[in-house]
DNA sequence: ACATGTGAAGCGCTTCACAGCG
DNA sequence: CGCTGTGAAGCGCTTCACATGT
């Protein structure tokens, strides 16, 4: 029954629930194929994907979109919403500050940080930027889950080790470097040069051979 | 000699040369275990991955650290500078303009492109926003090799499609949609949602059974 | 008839462990 | 001796193909 799910599963389910949330009202059912086209991945993977759940679909019909939307929000935990803390106020941090996507996701912002007295006390997409003496009782008060480090790199373990004093085991990395955090903590890391230098590799290597 | 090169380790490739790069000009020399405690990853993975790239290494001591960034460097195809265009120029786009990162990493970016009439013509990061029908000329003249759609994820299909028309081959795409390109391109997609809601899934499932 | 759910096969990545070599 | 480079084993993900169930 609930077996466990494998990272690789966990890593789609995010992309098969935006899909099924962009969906018309007026779609009730849909197959593991449509989901495919969808998703642009094959429907063996849908359906190997979504048996990790549980069995939602009905032999002959499909899987109705609104259960399939409730189950994988339950797995994914997204049942309520979770507060995110974002550190480092500079052009990320507020493009992040700004970011209508995180609502929708079942995701809020709940504090801004950053060192720099010339930030602090300002205003972004309608939160006050507070000093970083100020996350531990944020973190505390509105029970967030989640921190983004959104620092230069120089700043950024520092950063990290601030949010696992804080109780944070949850932790999205933009720095572009490696982060190091206490057992038991999560880090995923977002780097904009990686993503470009793997798109050169792969625009390089066309001409080969 | 030049076998291909894995996709898991044309990942790591840019993570190992970042290592590298924050290395002080003294350290000369670096053994696989030390690379490997750097990027946060095991000794006999980096063995292999350098592998691939031919035996650069020298038993008994290790690699050369300059020998190592250029021949990361020469796979990754970062010998010239690629040139970079950016559609959108919301808050996500505004952020990459001001990114110090990318001329780090080999590229830079040559244009900046947006379909409202109320942003076109304004500086943003040392550029003029430019409208949409200037894509193409811009691309040709700056030989720009990599597009990052920035856009809202309505618009991003729209902007994929213009910048397969422009001969682009090499997207990065930041709306949260899956967009389609023709065959022999590349998309990556970076989805700050998805990343969000994979933490919640392991944030959700440690108190598990 | 039709689409799910799933064993089984296939494939690629990771890890092991050691031969090879400076 | 020390560390690289690499076959071989182990493991997990993907794909196949069909039994299962409505």
């Amino acid at each position: 029954m609930h077996k466990t799910v494998p990272p690789a599963t966990v890593e789609r389910l995010p992309l098969y629930l935006r899909c099924l949330e962009e969906l018309p009202p007026s779609i009730e059912g849909i197959s593991s194929s449509d989901l495919a086209a969808l998703a642009d991945v094959t429907s063996a993977k849908v359906r190997k994907d979504l048996s990790t759940l549980g069995s939602y679909g009905v032999r002959g019909v499909g899987y109705s979109v609104e259960r399939l939307r409730f189950q994988i929000r339950l797995a994914l935990g997204l049942t309520k919403e979770r507060g995110v803390v974002v550190i480092g106020v500079g052009n990320l941090g507020r493009a992040l500050a700004g970011y209508r996507g995180f609502g929708e996701a079942g995701f809020s912002i709940v504090g801004l940080f950053d060192v720099a007295p010339e930030v602090v006390g300002s205003e972004v997409g309608g939160l006050t930027v507070e000093p970083m003496r100020r996350l531990n009782p944020v973190v505390r008060t509105t029970d967030a889950a989640i921190g983004v480090i959104a620092t230069p790199a120089a700043a950024a373990q520092g950063a990290a080790d601030r949010l696992a004093g804080a109780g944070i085991r949850s932790i999205l990395n933009f720095a572009p470097t490696v982060i190091r955090v206490p057992e038991g903590a999560e880090v995923r890391r977002v780097d904009l040069a990686t993503e470009l230098q793997v798109l050169s590799f792969y625009m390089h290597q066309e001409g080969r051979e």
